[in-house]
RNA sequence: GGUUGAGUAGCUCAGCUGGAUAGAGCAACAGCCUUCUAAGCUGUGGGUCCAGGGUUCGAAUCCCUGCUCAAUCACCA
């Protein structure tokens, strides 16, 4: 049992015993003692104010004195107002470790074929331009939520609904069939996201420029908008395109395929990546059954003209349109069709879908929806709502070229990683693959801890400068602490020191240590909290703690200098159980940490 | 105007179910490497926790009002 939880109870004894008040053992959970304070655990005693008629100080001194003499495992007490200092049985904290020590999946909840099936929807990518910044958000969040859900024993599925049709892939198509003369990636040199997001960009200019002339002619702005020959070019590919012209089809399907191409390699370097992708271009006509079935059971509506709407008026919401008056799908629609698809294909107790906060409103509609509609799953959605990424100069916008595009920041980071990494001469005797190994991981962690460690909903600021420092709380920090303890334990072993078979039994741990062994106990927690509260921020700030105190640890106490053969292999013990936590919980965030850096 | 989220140190952020004197990092300044990796450790300075009410023994945290910022409220996706 949990150290808190025998206190909890235990007071509640003594709360008994004393004053003859039955209270809840949940009211009577300690909290870590503050670090000013001497002790492990602080119970609160003003609650029981009431059942003891006396002054705080009496009240603490009294279940104080309860503890010490009913509950073996409390060493001794001191009372501050209110407030009643527990010190904990330092052997208490040596089982603790050990137990710790013995659970390769300390912290985890085991997957079982009966564990509850959780769909994680995320990256979500248009196909007319390559992935940047906001996408990296969205992709490091959803991986690590899923592996979060999974640390809680869910079984997760991870699935992407790629928007591979509409407009904007026209666009993109057209531009190329004009302008492109017949370049591809490989022609170019260049890969397939970003050459065909090159020809989205192409087309914007040529569209601007057309409708300035419309304009200097004397047309008004939505006038000349709306007599765009480009625009209406566009238009007709689409039309085509929804006819199944094999022409215009070929010609997507080619061009899609270079962008696949190019996800696939921006996903891999990212380490993320998907059990189910689903294609908007195969699901986008399958919401129209079930909003037709839904206007026979009188969940919506037909309008005079043939639109299709749903009242949600009585959800304290607006009308919703589900069918055009032309009988055609818009975005909510499919997104019911979408979620047909995914229930046939599993039988999801929860749906996660990791998309920004501009999206908030669809969101809590396509909830009712699908609630209404009969997905048992409905009601209960999860929209992961994350908020905007800002530069520190403001919004990122594509048509000042303020975008930051993912590869290039990968780029960026690995390489100044790398340059780091060799001023400090941290790669001297590294083969060139081992130097190539660590400043990914160092670059990649910097950058996804810099965007994990924030909570989701905030809109956050990407400072690049802040982003590639490599001190305080930054992934680097942390990775390098395990890289330490890493070294330690080759050093260890060098050694022929063989912790694990030494007799621990006499060692009682010290202050520092016991406050490192307290930490450690409270990752399940963490684990679980992250999980409820859907938040990898959770994580990241409790391993920052973590790291934090066992530096001090590390730069107070020796490990291998340390003569006493069993407090040696104790303090060898607590670095190698430091190290697996960091991994662990650094991997729910989706960072490699390396052995040496 | 409605809805949702956010507002904590100069900057970027923690602060979880209400608890003691509100914490980190960056930036500034001052220290610590012939000893297990100094990407580290220690110290100094820096705060009307947006404002005002309320609940409570106790509020950055919960409730109400207001202010500011962001997103959203399309027969776009």
């Amino acid at each position: 049992m949990k150290i808190e939880q025998i206190i909890a109870s235990a007071t509640a004894r003594a709360v008994y015993a004393l004053y003859g008040t039955e209270v809840d053992e949940n009211n009577c959970m300690p909290q870590k003692t503050k670090k000013e304070f001497e002790g492990n655990l602080t119970v609160v005693v003003f609650p029981f104010l009431r059942a003891s008629k006396k002054a705080p100080e009496a009240t603490a001194q009294e279940i104080g004195e309860y503890l010490l003499e009913n509950e073996p495992t409390v060493a001794s007490y001191n009372v501050i107002k209110g407030f009643l200092n527990l010190v904990i049985a330092p052997a208490h904290w040596a089982g603790v470790l050990h137990e710790i020590d013995s659970n390769a999946r300390y912290g985890f909840t085991e997957v079982t074929p009966q564990s509850p099936l959780v769909m994680i929807e995320y990256s979500s990518p248009n196909t007319n331009k390559p992935l940047h910044l906001g996408h990296v958000r969205n992709n490091l969040l959803g991986y690590s939520l899923s592996r979060i859900m999974e640390a809680n024993g869910n079984r997760v599925v991870k699935t992407n609904i790629v928007n591979d049709r509409g407009i904007h892939i026209c666009k993109s198509m057209l531009a190329w069939q004009k302008w492109g003369n017949n370049i591809t990636p490989e022609s170019a040199g260049k890969k397939g996201d970003h050459l065909i997001g090159d020809f989205y960009v192409l087309f914007d200019k040529h569209y601007k420029a057309e409708v300035a002339a419309l304009m200097a002619q004397g047309k008004s702005k939505e006038e000349a908008e709306a007599s765009s020959p480009l625009m209406a070019e566009a238009r007709e590919m689409l039309r085509r395109w929804e006819a199944g012209d094999e022409e215009v089809r070929s010609v997507w399907r080619m061009m899609n395929e270079w962008v696949y191409a190019g996800f696939d390699e921006t996903y891999r370097r990212m380490g993320v990546d998907f059990d189910k992708i689903y294609y908007e271009s195969e699901t986008y006509l399958e919401g129209k059954d079930k909003v037709l079935e839904g206007l026979d059971k009188g969940i919506m509506y037909r309008k005079e003209d043939g639109s299709v709407w749903a009242d949600l008026t009585g959800e304290g919401l607006d009308h919703k349109l589900l069918l055009r008056s032309d009988g055609t799908s818009v975005y909510m629609t499919q997104d019911i069709g979408t979620a047909k698809l995914r229930f046939i294909d599993y039988p999801i107790d929860q749906m996660i879908y990791v998309v920004g906060n501009e999206q908030n409103y669809h969101f809590q509609v396509l909830s009712i929806l699908l609630d209404k509609l009969g997905f048992k799953w409905g009601k209960d959605l999860v929209h992961f709502s994350y908020g905007m990424v800002e530069l520190p100069e403001g919004k990122m916008k594509s048509r000042e070229g303020t975008v930051v595009d993912a590869d290039d920041l990968m780029d960026e980071m690995e390489r100044t990683a790398r340059e780091t990494s060799a001023e400090l001469g941290k790669l001297d005797g590294c083969t060139a693959e081992e130097a190539n190994e660590i400043s990914r991981m160092v670059g990649m962690g910097a950058l996804k801890y810099f965007i994990l460690k924030v909570d989701p909903r905030k809109n956050m600021t990407f400072n690049p400068k802040e982003s590639i420092d490599f001190n305080g709380n930054t992934g680097p920090f942390i990775q390098y602490t395990h890289a330490r303890i890493c070294s330690v334990m080759r050093k260890a072993a060098e050694a022929g020191i063989e912790y694990n078979k030494v007799d621990m039994t006499g060692v009682v741990p010290s202050e520092k240590e016991i406050d490192l062994i307290q930490r450690m106990a409270s990752y399940p927690a963490t684990v679980a909290e992250a999980g409820r509260t859907y938040s990898p921020a959770q994580i990241a700030n409790y391993v920052y703690d973590l790291v934090k105190e066992y530096n001090q640890f590390y730069h107070d106490f020796s490990i291998l200098r340390e003569e006493n053969e069993n407090v040696r292999a104790f303090r060898l013990m607590l670095s190698v159980n430091v190290a697996k936590i960091i991994a662990s919980g650094m991997s729910l965030l989706g960072i490699e940490v390396p052995e040496r850096m």
